[in-house]
RNA sequence: GGCGUGGUAGCUCAGCUGGUCAGAGCGCAUGAUUCAUAAUCAUGAGGUCGGCGGUUCAAGCCCGCCCCACGCUACCA
């Protein structure tokens, strides 16, 4: 057993909100689990914190016209005090823009870069605004797509085609910080040599092993996890850059490195290092413990996005520094969908965890209300989907009827029989409690190996074994026959015993109802180690609540969701539902009016030539999913196009088909064929195409304009 | 096309290194019950474990091929 724990969630980047699949990836599961390491004693920190570099910061707080501090003070303490209110538990919630986070990773730059081997220097060309005096990280150069002719791709990407691009790539670059074309210069950067850790990397990823010696059990790792790991070291490593020329950022700590700045990447995660040295500092705590001791845990809750980062950079990167412990498990989690589709802000779909507490500000307990569905329906293996319609269910099914109407009965059978006192009893509580011992243990296991969706289950099912006990002694036909029938008190008793284990074991999952049961049995606050202690005296057949302890008044702990007497709280979930309903009857009407492109003279248009045509033939391109070779007849002429239309047309429908071609465009290769023209095809906004035309038989090789 | 992960009862999903692994929850049907939030409890309904081959005394679980979904990636002139 470790003595000592150190938990991470992912760094949320601070330039946005955080939804519902954020929650149920990296937050919640790692809550849970705290929480339980906490209960059973033991020394564990969880640490997270704002992401607060990088580019995308810089370039929203131009484009909104405030200064990046501005917008990375705004959501660092929107998600910090949300988190806050949904009860995510962080001992400590740093942020990236501290002082001590600079130092830390300035310290760490350092280390690796005085070791040597780690890094290389490169010369690269690269664009400079000579207005603003400073080179342009690729953000920060906009232009023409060579690949699609759209205007305003970005230097790393085009947002229109999709392509990676690299910025000399663009047709008339512009710088955005001046507008003005910016010249090519020579600048240097340092790149972590990755490759070199390869060998290692896959020994620890698939053996477990590392230095020769059992590090982790590779079983315990999800299956996902170890598939992309491997994946993607069989394809190769390759040096990372982890720097650039950017004003925003950890100044790389060289003389020769003015003006350049640690690559967010690369500061990020030592974030989680800073995050705990903070901690460490306002609790009077050693945090290198925490990092450096073989006797401490390291655990990394991230989504799927973040698997590659976390399992294999992240460690190459302590691995080098040397003095580091490598995560024992990295247990991440796929993403959560929402109502059949991906969140997405844009659209309107979804909704993020503070517009969540606000909009079901009036409902009851409405936080560990979100925490059960999320946790039920936990993205662990494979992408799963919220739904209000299971939101209702879980709630009124399982928290309501099966966990809230136990600890109902339960305490209104002890007020009604023995005037709210825990009765005597003399039953045997090793036996009695024999089966519920056994769930406890299995809830243990199944935490350890972070099955949260199946503890919670579990969790319910003591909860069941609990109702399925009462109805089977039914006390109160006992108590009609002979109210001081023993076996009544007996009952009741276990019963206590059982919702005074209950009030415990919930407390990782619904920390706000947790405290409730307590108070209903007359019981402390929870506290560090109060399970531990119960599993201790369940072992010994000790009670957890004794003879004669008062018990409170009976008190819901869930008023349904469907309930005919009151229909508050299901016009809150209503108002869900509609929202997504007015989102879907939106998008019908298609009215986005195309997104306007640059005005152009009636000359660039005159340069097309565009002509009718028939599609003769039509193949598919073999290894490319998207392509069709077409040969398509203009007049005389028939020319071999390739086009990316695969996905949509039957290539055995197509012949025949009138098109209209762009039959003076540059010939150009694709997957080993030359295309000498374009299709042109109008897309919906479900992403259909039809093709452009003239009515059938209309001829081809006709001039369009 | 390459790589990764999935495809198990109407729905949502568990099934670890092959042999009580054919399961849980919801839904459905019938019955019991009233302490409790129209809650609870019991019983049942038979899914060829995506398809086809193969290995094995024995295969959802191993191998091969194929189909489908999702993710990453290449190709949408």
């Amino acid at each position: 057993m470790s003595k000592r724990y150190l938990i991470t969630s992912a760094l949320p980047y601070a330039n946005g909100a955080l939804h519902l699949g954020h929650l149920a990836g990296a937050y919640l599961p790692a809550d849970i689990y705290v929480r339980y390491l906490r209960l059973l004693g033991k020394d564990v920190v969880w640490v997270c914190g704002s992401d607060e570099h990088g580019a995308a910061i810089t370039i929203r707080a131009k484009k909104e016209g405030v200064t990046p501090q501005e917008i990375i003070d705004k959501y660092h303490e929107l998600n910090k005090s949300t988190f806050d209110r949904l009860g995510i538990s962080f001992d400590y919630y740093h942020r990236t823009s501290a002082l001590l986070h600079h130092e830390t990773s300035q310290e760490f730059f350092l280390k690796l870069y005085h070791k040597g081997g780690e890094f290389e220097e490169r010369e690269v060309e690269q664009y400079y605004d000579e207005d603003f005096d400073q080179f342009l990280a690729d953000r920060y150069i906009v232009g023409t797509c060579p690949k699609c002719g759209h205007e305003e791709a970005y230097g790393d990407q085009c947002e229109n085609c999709g392509s990676d691009l690299s910025p000399i790539e663009l047709a008339n670059p512009r710088s955005t910080l001046s507008g003005k074309t910016p010249v090519l210069k020579k600048t240097k950067h340092w790149y972590f040599k990755l490759e070199k850790h390869e060998p290692w990397l896959r020994k620890w990823i698939e053996e477990g092993m590392l230095e020769g010696a059992p590090h982790h059990d590779p079983r315990a790792w999800k299956r996902h996890v170890v598939g992309q790991c491997l994946s993607w070291l069989d394809g190769g490593l390759q040096p990372r850059a982890i720097t650039r020329d950017l004003p925003w950022g950890i100044p790389v700590p060289l003389p020769e490195a003015k003006g350049k700045v640690l690559y967010v990447w690369f500061d990020a995660p030592i974030g989680y290092i800073s995050s705990t040295r903070q901690w460490g500092k306002e609790h009077g705590k050693d945090w290198e413990l925490y990092w450096k001791d073989k006797d401490t845990t390291l655990i990394h809750f991230i989504g799927k996005d973040n698997i590659v980062f976390h399992c294999i950079v992240f460690p190459a990167m302590l691995k080098a520094h040397g003095e580091y412990n490598l995560p024992v498990n990295v247990p991440a989690n796929q993403f959560l969908n929402f109502e059949g589709r991906k969140f997405s802000k844009s659209r309107g779909w979804g909704i993020e965890q503070h517009e969540y507490l606000e909009e079901f500000r009036d409902f009851p307990n409405k936080e560990d209300a979100l925490r059960y569905a999320l946790i039920r329906n936990m993205p662990e293996n494979k992408d799963t989907d919220f739904k209000w319609d299971e939101f209702i269910d879980f709630h009124d099914k399982e928290l309501a009827d099966n966990l809230g109407n136990f600890v109902n009965r339960v305490v209104v059978l002890s007020n009604n029989y023995f005037g709210g006192q825990a009765p005597q009893s003399g039953i045997s509580l090793k036996d009695a409690l024999a089966e519920v011992r056994a769930l406890a243990q299995a809830l243990r296991t199944e935490i350890d190996s972070f099955n949260f969706r199946q503890a919670v289950l579990t969790l319910m099912e003591i909860s069941s074994w609990g109702n399925t006990y009462l109805q089977d002694v039914s006390p109160w036909k006992l108590h009609k026959e002979n109210p001081d029938d023993p076996a009544i008190r007996d009952c009741m008793y276990v019963s206590l015993q059982i919702v005074a284990l209950l009030s415990l074991l919930c407390e990782p999952f619904i920390p706000f109802t947790a405290p409730k049961v307590r108070r209903l049995l007359g019981l402390p606050p929870i506290e560090r180690g109060v399970l531990q202690e119960a599993f201790d005296k369940l072992e010994a057949g000790e009670p957890l609540l004794p003879v004669g302890h008062p018990i409170g008044k009976a008190e819901l702990l869930f008023a349904k969701i469907v309930d005919r007497k009151d229909d508050s709280r299901l016009q809150i979930v209503n108002r869900q539902r509609e929202k997504l309903q007015q989102v879907m009857a939106a998008e019908q009407p298609a009215a986005a009016a195309a997104p306007a492109k640059a005005e152009i003279q009636y000359d660039d248009f005159a340069r097309l030539d565009l002509r009718t045509g028939v599609i003769i033939a039509a193949e598919k391109v073999p290894k490319a999913d998207k392509l069709l070779k077409l040969t398509v007849g203009l007049g005389p002429e028939q020319r071999t196009i390739v086009s990316g239309i695969a996905q949509h047309f039957d290539p055995e429908t197509l012949p025949g088909q009138p098109v209209v071609v762009v039959a003076n465009l540059a010939p150009r290769k694709l997957r080993g064929i030359e295309s000498q023209g374009m299709i042109l095809t109008a897309e919906n906004e479900k992403g259909e195409l039809q093709f452009v035309s003239a009515p059938k038989g209309w001829g081809n090789g006709l001039e369009v304009k």
